[in-house]
DNA sequence: CCCGTTTTCTGGAATGAGTCAAGAATAAGC
DNA sequence: GCTTATTCTTGACTCATTCCAGAAAACGGG
């Protein structure tokens, strides 16, 4: 689990300016991973009581645009956040109790990305949500 | 295009009771798809100028439960609604005006459905949105 | 065709995530 | 240590969506 040295770092490796509060919201993203913009106020405010709403919802919108995390927004949720940038992973949502979990896409490095011709869009992006019961709901739904 | 009287004909089918505000909800729908709420009341306060809002929000819940239209929520938007239920298309969204555009999956029928094991998960459905810029916007910016 | 029951609609208020704005505080560079 | 530009605090505000209570309308049986 990384300190809050290497936060530090990342934070100016992405040219962003290192306060407090971008350090937490860092953390509590790293630490809780899919965790809505309430939880990560709540996660932060354990280290530092005194911060706005308005600096968690900057500081998310400044480590968003930098890269450092990727806000993702399912349908019938709120904004959830997350830390693993880069690789192209999805996700999978639990229709009954909204339990997220991390896929990785079997198609390769580019997945769906075969939109085929795709009306002339030029994509950058597939994001793909998966739906259905988790193990826990799932069985408990089958009996 | 479908007349009222067919409008009618899918609700009873869809065992769902025929209202004024309903048959004009659907037919917006099959009218203007990809639209948000707020351009569905227009349109059906053109035919209807009476409808409250709330009707509307209903009508498009009872007709989303129903199977007649399917709601679709692409992040940073509000919520929208087609008529193309039962095939399993997806969405192009442009990142720069927002305009949406209907994909057939060119993986077939069960798009990405291949996630492979899927943690347990029971997966019932994939969602696909693709981001890029449309063809006019596409142009514009490479200028 | 009329009635009663049940569902739906109207109108208005409330909720809540997210945004905006002005001034105070703080980080980075010299 | 001082200056300046960025960031944070505070508090008001927007706006899609939901909640509520009473009025109206649709359906089924007589």
């Amino acid at each position: 689990m990384p300190a809050t040295l290497d936060f530090e770092q990342m934070l100016r490796e992405a040219a962003l300016r290192v306060t407090r509060p971008r350090v937490a919201v860092l953390g509590a993203v790293l630490a809780h991973p899919h965790a809505d913009t309430d939880s990560i106020i709540g996660a932060v405010r354990r280290g530092l009581p005194e911060v706005s709403h308005q600096a968690v919802y900057d500081s998310l919108q400044a480590l968003t645009t930098a890269g450092l995390v990727r806000r993702f927004r399912p349908a019938g949720s709120v904004a959830r956040y997350e830390s693993r940038v880069g690789d192209n992973h999805h996700h999978m949502v639990c229709r009954s109790c909204g339990l997220i979990a991390d896929v990785d896409c079997a198609v390769g490095d580019a997945p769906c990305l075969t939109a085929s011709d795709g009306n002339g869009f030029a994509i950058d992006e597939a994001e793909v949500v998966y739906w259905g019961l988790c193990p826990g709901c799932s069985t408990a739904g089958s009996s």
